[in-house]
Parts: C-alpha cells; structure tokens; sequence
DNA sequence: CTGTTAGCGCGTTCAG
DNA sequence: CTGAACGCGCTAACAG
C-alpha cells in the first residue's frame, strides 16, 4: 500500500542501505547514485515513516515546547521565536534533510498540571530531541516533584530540558538549563516608580496564587512597599486587603479593580499582574468615571504588543520574551552554551508610559 | 539501558502481549493481571516507546495543528479550542491511556509556504492521525496544489484533514471538511455600517496580498462599495488609491493610515485588515491630532480579546474563533459528522462600539 | 482471558 | 563507496 524506503531502492535499482545513505546524509554516497536515488524518491511520492526511522535509530528530531496558555501572546511569542531558531532557515527543499533539522511543536498544558505531565510523557514517549517549560511553574509540592522527576528522566534519555522564564526547579538539577525572569526585580522596580510618583495606597491584582511568576511579581511589590516605609506595608492584613488574586485575564483584572475601588476609596493606583489584567483594570477604572493617570494610575507587566496602544499607554515591565524565547531554541538545539551554573536571569526593563503619573492632591 | 516492555512483562510475570493490552485498554484483561501490570509498570517508571509503538500499529495519536503565527491571538484561540477538544478531559491520570486519547501538537508556519509543507511532512511521516490547517490560506498556485497534493496523500493515508478559516482546496477534495469564515459577508456589512453613518471617502489598510483572507474581507468592502454606489466605486485606479497592502501587524496599520491621510484629507474612515492592524491605525489618526471617530472612524476584524479595550472600543467583525477551532477539534477527532458537501460558513457577526460614528459635516 | 509467533520499516553494523 | 543481515520495541493475528 504505503511505499517504503526498499520500493525505493527497488526503484533505483540499489539496495535500501544506500536510500537509507542518501536521505540522512550521514554517509558518503557517489553522485551519480544519490541522484538516481532522489528521482525515485520524487517518483514515488515516498515519504520516510518517522516511527521506523526513529525507532531504529533510537532518537527523533522533535522538539516539544510547552506552554501555559497559547492563546496569550505572552507565550506565543516565546514559542514563536524558540521555533523559529530550532527550525532554521532549511535550506533543504525537499525530502531529503541535510543536517541536524529539528521540528519543534508546542503543547498548550492550559495551566493544567496533567496535561503538562501528559506532554511531557508524549515527548517522553517519542524521545524528543529537547523540551522547552516555558512560563511560570505551578508552586505545587507535588507536581513539582513529579515535573522534576520526569525531566530528569529526560534528561538520562538525552533529552535536552530547557527552562524559559521559569525558575530552575527546586531539585536543582545542574543537566538543564534555566532563562529566568527577573520578576521580583521587575515589580519591584515598577511599584518603585509608583512610590516616586508620591502613591501611598496602591492595589494589587494578582496572578494566580500558585504560580511562581504571581509570587515573584507580589514579592517584588511589597519589598518596594516595605523599602519605602510605605503605609500599612508591614502590616499583612492591611496588605492582603489590597491585593486580590485571579486568573491571568481581563475579566479578573476588571472586577478584582471594581473591588479594590470599593474596598479602598483613597486607592491612587492599581498594579495588574500583567498587561492583559491591566487593560481589565483600566476598564474598571473608566467604568466607574474615574480617569486615568489623573485619578488612578494603572500599571500592568509583560509589555505585550498591544501595551503601547492602550489609551493611556501602559506603563509596564518589558519582558524580553522574544529574546528569551529565540535563545531558549538555541539551548535546546545546543548551538549556545548554556549559561554559566545552568542559569541565567533575563532581566525585566520599566517602561515608564502614560498611565501612571502623581496622584492627585 | 531504557526498560521495555519485555522488561514490564517479566517483572509481572506474564507475556508482553498483555502488557501491551493492559497500556493500550483495547482488550480484556483480568483485573488482577491488569493491577500487576500496572503495578510493575509504575515500579520499573517504563514509558511506552512512541516510535515502535507507532510502528507496529501503523498509527499515531498525533493531531497536528499548522498556524501561521502563534504570537497572535486570532490563531491562538483557535488551537487552544482545537486542542482542548482534542485533548478532552483525560481520566487516566498515569500512564495507560483509557481511550483514543490524541495529543494535539501545534506548529507554527510562521506564514512561510515552505515550513507549511515541512509540517505536513513531518505529521506524514509521523503517521498523524489527524490535521487542522487554520487561517488563510496563500494563494499560490504551485504552493497551493503542493499542499493540496500533499493534504491528498495524508487524507488516503487515513490521516483526518480539516480546514479551519480556510477556504476548500481548488481541488475540491470532499475527503476533507472545511470550516471557512464568511470573511466576505463580514468585511461588506462593516462597509455597509460605515456606508450607511454616511462616510464616503474610506482609506482601507489590508493585509498580505497573497492571502485569501486579504482578497475575501476586501472583496466584500468593495462590493458594500460598489452596491452602494459611493463615488469611485466602480473606479480601479480610485480604488486602489484608498488600499494599502501590508503585514497583519500594528506597524503595518500605523504606516499605511498616515499614507492614507495624507493621500486623502478628505478620508473620515478606515477599515483595517484585522484588529492589530486597527490599534495601529488608531495610534496613527492619533498621532496626526484628529479624534476617533469624530474626525477619522476606525474598524477591525475578528474582534480579538483586546478590541473591546481599545479606547474609543473598536467596531470590528467578530468571527467565533472559540467556537470554530472546538468544532475543528471535534472534526479531527471523529466526534463530530462533516457539514454536508464537506464545507461549512461559519458566520461573522458586525460588532458596532464606539470607533465608529457618522463623519462631520 | 492469555501466551506465541511474526513482522511493522528503517538504521546500522559488518563485509566486500 | 555499496550490499546483506540483524534487530530496535511493540502490536496483531493466531492459537490455546
């Protein structure tokens, strides 16, 4: 039915050793015979049965990237640029690849622990050639652990692990390599400006509470708070009354505002756990008359594309995620050493826009 | 080295055979038996080998999803759909999957022609039981009998093939369902909405001219146009004038729109090729000191997530990307029958908001 | 319900 | 530089 490698040869009149030769490139093969090869090849439509080939030889050139969220371009834009560097420029037209090509595909877990064990067993199971966590990990004992355990496991496969804006597992495994974000500095930095403004009361609406990219960003916060000697910042009860925590969504960024509105009438400032919250914040603010930055100031986190063309536009913290992403692809390809100790901390800049300005009074 | 099944077998004391009905779930198999099975599996930490398995089933449980840029949401939303539908709510938390359980994977084009044609490769290669190709389509004629042919091959080779905001193959091949949106319908009932506030002169900011997704929502403006009979209507050269081609991006939206005011002060609309192409159009009648949509309207299309946010919020077309991507899961997976004739439109719905307003005067 | 027997299609030794 | 043989790890008939 389905043709295979020996029609081929078959075809060219040599012997399926020597088809093999030609459409891996690994091996010298006169000319004249890669030739006759290659138009049988064209002929019949043939195409190299991927589970065979990678049975046999006991590896495969996929290379999974996971995601969190794919229809958020934070991720998008890491994956993006990862795949980008892993697929290359292929010179290589058609069937035949020369070199070490790699396919990179993502796997979009949807925050789910499961699912990221699932891909991850997927990949596992088709002996990828690397693994790419992209995003802020699940501050699950647990699930943390059993992560650990798999990429390890990986890892002895020959499996490269590449961490991206994550932090490096708690079992610090030194096979793999970690991007981090700086996000404690990021935050940290952000509600610096806000308190340079003159703020005094500022909201908080968090990621989810599990995730260590909402951590780090909290932390950051309340460490400028505590810094400044800013009111009420060694005090959790008066801290925890303005923060609130939710998914990383506009919804969430719109009612956890309504209700720091309500909760805390002299708010001068919402802080969003990221750019996408922050444009559900603003819309709060609006909704209930208030104007933005002469009002409340609002500020988010990420500068994604659309950032800019917020009205105000979003002061923010750029995460350089294509960077961080085309550098992740070069990890896992192993085409850059991986960073000194294994890590690395991308840093996060303060985009100081028009959102945010002094308070009023 | 790595444990196989040979090794599970023994460690339970049965045959492979039933190891592998026990992993697989397709066959009876004595609940005793399964538990040492299972219990043998967990203690030797064996994972199944993708590419023998594979191999000797003559199948995958790969559902390829190929998306031209997964930084953007349009396509994000989509394949998250596509792929939760696909993934489905997974009982088996361990290693044996229950059922037909599929992994959707999603491959980034990058909108090149030829990455397209090595993703569909590779899913051939890998035996792919299943692939959603989303968005427009290029519309080359050699590309497009390429992957037509290509498609073709997959589909005989019992692959599932499933088209998603993408018109049927010129080729017209029933063996595969398509979902196409009525860009066409949608891009002339947002010209006829700004037909009817009475704009005349309208500046349209389109996208990639090889696209079918460009000639589709421009055709409809045109025919909003030309039914209407606003001036220069039935005039190419005039035509032309108002359209400007370029990327989906926000630059692209910026850029064209300052040519377009300044080719055309008379203009009080423009319709962009999609919503980040709007937020840069609006940046761009901003920048020159004119209000939306007091002095200049301004529209989108798709109605991403951000475009309610914009301010003034956008009018655009919304296209139930959600909804559309969950059928094409459900279309991959077999769940759910074809559309009669294979092809299915799938309405956009005219989202009116505050970009858009009758000109002055 | 379970064990036995054959391949699945290819890469990779080894000879030549 | 090329061919012949072997086996990768698993599933799918068959028997029992």
């Amino acid at each position: 039915m389905t043709v295979t490698l020996a029609d081929v040869a078959a075809r060219a009149g040599v012997s399926p050793a020597t088809v093999s030769r030609v459409l891996n490139g690994n091996y010298p093969v006169a000319t004249a015979t890669r030739d006759r090869v290659l138009r049988a090849v064209d002929d019949l439509d043939y195409v190299l049965n991927g589970p065979a080939s990678s049975l046999a030889a006991a590896t495969s050139d996929l290379v999974g990237v996971l995601v969190n969220d794919i229809a958020d371009p934070f991720f998008g834009i890491m994956a993006g640029a990862a795949q980008t560097e892993i697929a290359g420029q292929d010179a290589a037209g058609g069937q035949g690849r020369s070199g070490g090509e790699k396919l990179a595909v993502v796997c979009n877990t949807g925050g789910s622990p499961e699912r990221e064990l699932t891909y991850l067993t997927l990949l596992q199971r088709q002996r990828a050639a690397a693994v790419i966590l992209t995003g802020g990990a699940l501050e699950d004992a647990e699930h943390g652990a059993a992560v650990a355990a798999k990429l390890g496991r990986l890892a002895a496969a020959g499996t490269r692990v590449v961490l991206c804006g994550r932090p490096p597992l708690p079992g610090g495994d030194a096979a793999l390599a970690a991007l981090a974000f700086d996000d404690r500095g990021g935050g940290r930095r952000l509600t610096e400006h806000l308190l340079a403004l003159g703020h005094r009361v500022i909201g908080y609406v968090a990621g989810p509470p599990e995730r260590t990219t909402t951590r780090h960003r909290l932390e950051g916060h309340r460490a400028a708070l505590l810094a400044a000697g800013a009111p009420g910042a060694g005090d959790a009860a008066a801290q925890d009354r303005l923060t609130l925590h939710g998914p990383y969504s506009r919804r969430s960024g719109y009612e956890a505002t309504l209700e720091l509105l309500r909760r805390e009438p002299a708010l001068t400032a919402v802080v969003a756990a990221n750019d996408t919250v922050a444009l559900g914040a603003c819309a709060a603010v609006r909704d209930q008359g208030l104007r933005i930055p002469q009002d409340v100031s609002v500020a988010g986190f990420d500068d994604l594309p659309f950032s800019v063309d917020a009205v105000p536009a979003l002061t923010t913290v750029r995460l350089p995620l294509q960077a961080a992403g085309a550098r992740a692809g070069r990890l896992a390809m192993g085409t850059e050493a991986p960073p000194p100790g294994g890590i690395a901390t991308i840093p996060a800049e303060l985009m100081v826009r028009a959102s945010t300005a002094p308070p009023r009074g």
